[in-house]
DNA sequence: GGGCTTATCGCAACTCTTCGCAATAGAGGG
DNA sequence: CCCTCTATTGCGAAGAGTTGCGATAAGCCC
């Protein structure tokens, strides 16, 4: 079944808001932030509210099509959830960003789900700390 | 050296608020939240300004006082460089938050270090994810 | 104690995000 | 195609945090 469709099995709606948040999700390479993909639609369609914007990614999150995670400190990222999973490591000196294969995260996640019973989703923060070239 | 003679030492002053600012820290048990600290200040001093405990947390962490990190989403959780070092695993359904020990992120840590260089601060950010109760 | 330098402050304005509410418009059924 | 129900929208207002700026006062030297 195609998304619309889909959404609407689950008794929520197909609204053309919807659709454009999705399209940007889909035009947008990395993580985006809201306010991005707000000031992206609205180029288009100044009409369509930032608040309609942030309301229909956490829709969207509910059903299951979109995830966020957080890089650096406070801001949210949003992606499509059906994009490939990976971790993050941000240097909190100069900033960089290096992706790395979700599978690094593996043992620890096993090990908190062993000892505490907790599904750990190391993916949703990125690690901080001090990359090569700033440890020094 | 007293904190005073050492921030001097430093080129940086002493001010009633900064002294203010630590002295909430002191008295809070766990991570507070800038908000609550500016609070908790201008109960008694409501002419200082959440902007002056803002930058004064910025300053006292650059002084190597003061360290943050991030429990849920938006908030950053403030607490003394002094206090114990540990990990926490924050459930993002029931929004339940256990502490753990540092030493189970160690290993992760050596990984990152001998695979990327980068030396990880695994306990800036909570682990999130599900708890036993939520997993089911 | 008085004077000088400038780190720090209070304030106002601004950004990003959330929320309540009345109006709008998807969806399903007839 | 029309009707009904209610999920969703746009708007206004408010909260949390940041930033520029002129005023204040901490620290240092005499
Ligand atoms: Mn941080
Ligand atoms: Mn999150
Ligand atoms: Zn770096
Ligand atoms: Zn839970």
């Amino acid at each position: 079944m195609d998304i619309a469709g889909d959404i609407r099995a689950k008794g929520r709606r197909m609204t053309v808001q919807r659709r454009l948040v999705l399209d940007a999700l889909r035009r947008a390479r990395h993580h985006t932030t809201a306010e991005e993909i707000s000031r992206s639609i609205r180029a288009r369609y100044p009409q369509i509210d930032p608040s309609t914007v942030y309301r229909n990614l956490e829709a969207l999150e509910q059903l299951g099509y979109v995830t966020h995670t957080h890089l650096d400190d406070r801001v949210t990222r949003w992606r499509r959830a059906d994009a490939e999973p990976h971790g993050h490591l941000v240097c909190r000196r100069c900033g960089s960003e290096q992706e790395i294969p979700i599978d690094i995260l593996e043992p620890l996640a096993k090990r908190l789900r062993g000892e505490h019973g907790f599904r750990a989703d190391l993916a949703h923060s990125a690690v901080v700390g001090l990359c090569r070239k700033c440890a020094g």
